[in-house]
DNA sequence: GTCGATGCAAAGGCTTTGCACAGCC
DNA sequence: GGCTGTGCAAAGCCTTTGCATCGAC
């Protein structure tokens, strides 16, 4: 799966982006955080990862990253934009991959089992700015969630 | 303020219909589901309150709830879609009315001093049930937060 | 009279924080 | 070398739960 053609430290691609980000706060770049927002970045911009799974996966790697500092980078990196932080129906915080791409983005969530879905609407976003300019707010991002019942749970007569 | 006209015990009007819908689910009308429920419909629709504001405002009362019970009352109003629990950006939980009418209700919040604005928007409500159907997914509601700055904390260079 | 609901207080998650040491710049 | 970041453990919310009593039905 995955590269096996680095052995080296851990990754050195793209840390430059990140310390300059860092530097530009007075914060430096420290094998933590980059552990941190590289896990992100590998597992894609979908998915949407707790503190606490955070801290698990982490645990997989050569170097374990404590639960403190698991908050601290969370809270750091989307503070600086670069992770930004979820409010799903039923579920604790979560936090995924910011990309400057996205500034709406939606789920679907099945109230049953908690399947997620993502998806992309230009009509609500356009339906975000029109809200915002009539209050005279300036949009930062949209993000709207969708209870709904997924194929398997409408089927089922629930418990 | 209120009503000066009705010195009688609290709530009498519309307790029958929340006795009803307890009784079908064995459950039993007492004061505390009342009041936590008729604060609610007092304060109308587009207030959203956390636990421990509907604890202090009940305090006001004659007769107080307790805390323990204000969240048991709300998981059952909200397990019955009397109420509805609401996952804004930046803040804890909070619950609202819910009113059938509102299948899809939306929020515009500033990020920087938290002024929290309610809107409709049919494009919205459109959108979610195109997305819900694309999925094979039948849509329970939708809510759209938008995260955005105001006026005022727009024109301030910000800490 | 029965069985569920309440109040109190204690327990339970999740998140943050204080402090000494390690490590980035 | 200075000063920030980390790890650990303790403290801090907010929410839930156990148990005896109260009260709706």
């Amino acid at each position: 799966m995955a590269a096996s053609s680095s052995p080296r430290s851990s990754e050195p691609l793209a840390s430059t982006e990140l310390r300059t980000s860092l530097h530009g706060r007075g914060q430096r770049l420290t094998p933590q955080r980059q552990r941190v927002l590289g896990l992100f970045k590998r597992i894609g911009e979908g998915s949407h990862l707790s503190a606490e799974e955070v801290h698990q996966r982490l645990l997989g790697a050569e170097q374990r990253v404590s639960l403190a500092t698991v908050y601290r980078s969370l809270r750091l990196l989307s503070s600086m934009e670069l992770l930004r932080e979820l409010e799903l129906p039923e579920g604790g915080r979560r936090f995924e991959l910011a990309s400057d791409t996205h500034r709406d983005h939606h789920h679907l969530v099945c109230v049953g089992c908690g399947r997620t879905e993502e998806f992309d609407s230009a009509a609500v976003l356009a339906a975000g700015e029109q809200a915002a300019g009539g209050h005279g707010f300036r949009l930062i991002e949209c993000v709207l969630n969708v209870r709904a019942l997924c194929p398997r749970c409408a089927a089922e007569p629930a418990s």
